[in-house]
DNA sequence: ATACGCTGTTTAATTTAATTGTCAAGCGAG
DNA sequence: CTCGCTTGACAATTAAATTAAACAGCGTAT
């Protein structure tokens, strides 16, 4: 993990010295100086105003960061990350669960398995970027609208179509509902 | 930058209690609580201890913290189209099962429910053209070989690779084994 | 040479994060 | 209910990051 580097060597391809990056941060030219030497580990609020300065997103900080592209193909089920928002029942147990197969942020290629417990329901959603996507239902059912269709769908079933168009899925059922679905690209 | 909420959302769905996250991660309960609340900036030295403890990486978690966005459309069971080699045992069963969902042609997705039986074996194909796949498995087992790399997948785990990489599928156990794949482009 | 403007580094003071110990609330078993 | 256990939140202390200011190095122009 070294973080310092890495922002010495955005900076300088940037042209920035030191100074000039504190100002439009509102930082400190040694606060810099500290962490390019990795003597101080920055929180991420002060890393989000160096990044925001330079700009680079925190993700694409961290993605080559980390991701020297090592060759990983096969992926357990717990290596799956939850890319849902954050809804939680009473109970505590997620009512929505979006689980990404790798990273996806490198490869063309976006595949989920997706969980929706009963009465689940993303909402209408508006996306802008030109992409598609589709899943097959494992198992239970879902209520799924796009543009101005409705479907129900259960196990064995798919579908497929347009993100830019507007969709819903709901689970109107008793059951969790179980879909694979895939996407691309997923640039965003 | 909500990386509070979001930091308990993840730490929830796997059901970590603030303590237990804090052991694993070499932090204390009182740490996570004051980040939880957003009532304190965590070092990167920090939040990448409790990433580590999850785990989840640090491209992963801002990634999906930083893009929150968020006709035919519908296919039944059975109006999935078979694209295998038909290749059919002495009971009569196809070995292998390969259904496409739509007809995927004119679509730059190409999603397959995919079915194989016990001893099923793609044997080693060579694909000539730039794309990529990934699945995950509904049931059963199946080994799966990319380059020289060789991985026993099972319920819920999954693969992600580049299509001209040479891959087999095999599957070696006793169950018929069913998978959820999709595919980028789609070019014949 | 002296002075200037720039670079990045270092040190002491300050601000902020992290720890420690404590507290109340919730839950299940006896 | 009471006991024991766990959970998450809080106040005071300790540890660490950040600041402000001084430092040394390097070209260039005065």
């Amino acid at each position: 993990m070294d973080i310092g580097h890495r922002l010495r060597a955005i900076r300088k391809q940037r042209g920035l010295s030191q100074r000039e990056l504190a100002t439009r941060a509102g930082l400190t030219n040694g606060t810099i100086s500290l962490i390019e030497q990795n003597k101080t580990s920055p929180s991420v609020a002060s890393l989000k105003s160096l990044l925001d300065a330079i700009p680079i997103s925190l993700a694409d900080f961290f993605a080559t960061l980390e991701d020297q592209n090592t060759s990983k193909y096969f992926f357990t089920a717990d290596e799956f990350t939850e890319i849902a928002p954050s809804e939680i029942t009473e109970a505590g147990s997620p009512v929505l669960s979006l689980r990404q197969l790798g990273n996806a942020r490198s490869s063309s290629l976006q595949v989920l398995h997706e969980k929706y417990a009963p009465g689940a329901d993303t909402g209408p959603e508006l996306l802008s970027h030109e992409a598609e996507e589709a899943g097959i239902v494992i198992r239970g059912e879902i209520e799924i609208t796009v543009e101005d269709e409705v479907c129900v769908l259960g196990p064995g079933a798919g579908y497929l179509f347009n993100s830019r168009l507007p969709h819903r899925f709901r689970n109107i059922g008793t059951e969790e509902c179980e879909i694979i679905s895939a996407c691309t690209p997923p640039s965003f």
